[in-house]
DNA sequence: AATGAATGAGTATTCATTCAT
DNA sequence: AATGAATGAATACTCATTCAT
């Protein structure tokens, strides 16, 4: 019997990759098995290995993939922001929006970092460190410039990067609000837990300026 | 041949689900295996059986007495506190502290959710809706008194939760800070983050009342 | 926690007897465990073995015992028997009779042979030999003088156990027909299998009986 | 590594139900392992399953093809007769000569229906009844010409099969006896046990009456 | 690039049996 | 005479992976 369903030639490895991402996402990796990977696909578990070499490498690579699109992509949204605030509006506002979008990456990313071997969870670890490192520094500057009022830089950014990261757990597309909405009210969140109105301008500013915008924000 | 070494009646269950709760801390639940859980605590693999029923069980249980704890324990903490602010302090105080002692039990109870099959699954997601309920109806509470300020309480809820959960991922004993520390850092993140100074008092009162102090506390 | 329901000392034995047998009928011996035989009985796995020594034990037990009273008792109800065709419907009669009172003894004890250790099984050959060898005898005699008609003893004597042993696997107390009925509708069978009529006299007799449609209808 | 001994492609399945078979057979269901099997067959244990499902669904198509290719058997075996007496011989001699023919594939029939699950059960025990009614019809039309003289239908049926049947239980290639005298041993004591001479005419007439329609069946 | 059949190690769970209490 | 906790081997079944075809 040949092949009945199922891709051909260069899809397939698209195919499992999707469905890969899926099955980890919704029972994680160590719970998928290849077989079921295989029946998504349409093949035989043994002609996965025309296309991966482990069950350990389709995970490494899913992961290092994503990170590496986030990093690219975060630069781009943040080119041309020039003040902390700015910056830390374009982060949240590119984090919740890319995290709307691609949320099994991004959850898998998170999660399965225990299920990679060492040299594998190394990279990725220095990867994702340079995705934090992003932030701290956007944190770093506004509480520099004064800008930011943050008890800990360090707390900080784990703190905001779970709370922007915690929505993968309860985002569905067509839920109640609107991807903007949602952007927004995290958004709010953030700014307003670094001391920032919503508009941008630092409640408390270093240099004190009692701003007629500040009043006005304030209603 | 009885029993050589490993422990004895009453203590192995305990020692099973300590165990355990580490076990699935580290690997997950799907990836620990029974016997590197018999191994740990000393007894040969089948041995679990005659203190489980299970391996899904003992999870559910793990789960399950946490769920509780952390309610009974809440319920405890939030007593005598009037103002929204001040329940909203407690409820970070406590959640955080919590999770400083007990960040397996919680990791566990927010990652193996999937883990669960259906009929426990609906029993834990139940269960965990009291807990966030306690927290949606404090934001409700405050935002309806003017105290706070938030785009919408749903998302805030969510967000606020895997704010503070998230320092399960990165949390240890001994770290650079105390735990004083990282409470008022996640009191100051989340007060700030729905309107409130760390004093306690609402930024900007709903009945606008350019009241001095709240420029004072501006400074 | 002591012992809660479940019987006290010597009636132990008896209970472990009684649902073993049942088990064992059910079940076979193979799938029969010896938790399933405890707790049918009220107690512990491990306090089986004040009362056995081992499973095989219990069944060779079971088996012994009960085909050393069918023996005892089909001696009994052959005594005074004089002629084949009377010994044969006395075998007959009882057979099918203790057979529809102990059907799970008998059923076990054709049945589970193969499930005795290599020394009980020849015991338990040896004694099942003793009851065929009683029919063997009745219809060698019955062929000698003439009464019976056979065409191979050994056919015959196997052939006669299996027809009259299968009613344990339909009997069932009050069921369609009485008890008395069935044993008539075997003596039918056998006797008239053998070409004696059911009245007990031999259709063709050797020593050439003069009845005259005796004579007309065995030829 | 990959295949080193063992068996290959189609030839592996007919492989494992011939083991199956024998082992089943010889140990019963509950106590063959699927280790066993594996190793009378060659191939590791976790290889059955690359061609059968469950140790549950071997016994079943065991079971059922069995039962299948006896009915079809015996339609054949019964075409073209036409009087009760005929049918019943027929019936005789196939059945014996089947049985001495597949005696394992008819003993687990029989003997391990008790091991199907209730399903399974179910579909084996209807097609079961189908056989069984094959003999009930020719006994029923039997007695209904005055043929046959049974006391009870249901219970001559369950019987003669009993007794056919036994003979799975000695019978052994190359023993004492040809097939034929086997046969005709066994068509004795059926066709005897109903009534009948061997020769295929009614023995008696209850009412001693040579009335001519008997007479006329008679020879 | 796919199949189907194999491997060998591993899975959770059950087993008969033992024995200190 | 019972318990409860242990053993060590076994159970059916699954796993990732290999490879001749």
């Amino acid at each position: 019997m040949a092949r009945t369903i199922g891709s051909h030639g260069p899809k397939t490895m698209e195919a499992i990759r999707k469905a890969g991402l899926r099955l980890i996402f919704e029972h994680g990796y160590a719970a998928m098995s290849l077989r079921q990977l295989a029946a998504e696909v349409g093949i035989q578990s043994g002609s996965l290995y025309n296309h991966i070499s482990t069950k350990q490498e389709l995970l490494f690579e899913l992961v290092r993939d994503h990170i590496n699109e986030l990093l690219r992509q975060l630069d781009r949204a943040l080119q041309g922001m020039e003040r902390p605030a700015d910056k830390l509006r374009a982060f949240v506002a590119f984090h919740v929006t890319y995290h709307m979008n691609r949320k099994r990456e991004v959850f898998i990313a998170n999660s399965e970092l225990r299920s990679l071997e060492p040299k594998n969870y190394e990279t990725i670890v220095a990867l994702r460190g340079a995705y934090e490192k992003r932030l701290a520094e956007i944190l770093a500057e506004g509480v520099a410039e004064g800008a930011f009022e943050v008890v800990d830089i360090q707390v900080a950014t784990f703190a905001i990067l779970s709370l922007l990261t915690g929505l993968t757990g309860w985002y569905r597309p067509g839920g109640r609000l609107t991807k903007e909405a949602i952007v927004a009210a995290h958004e709010k969140l953030v700014l307003s837990g670094v001391g920032i109105d919503s508009a941008g301008s630092a409640r408390r500013s270093a240099k004190p300026a009692p701003s007629p915008h500040r009043t006005a924000r304030a209603k």
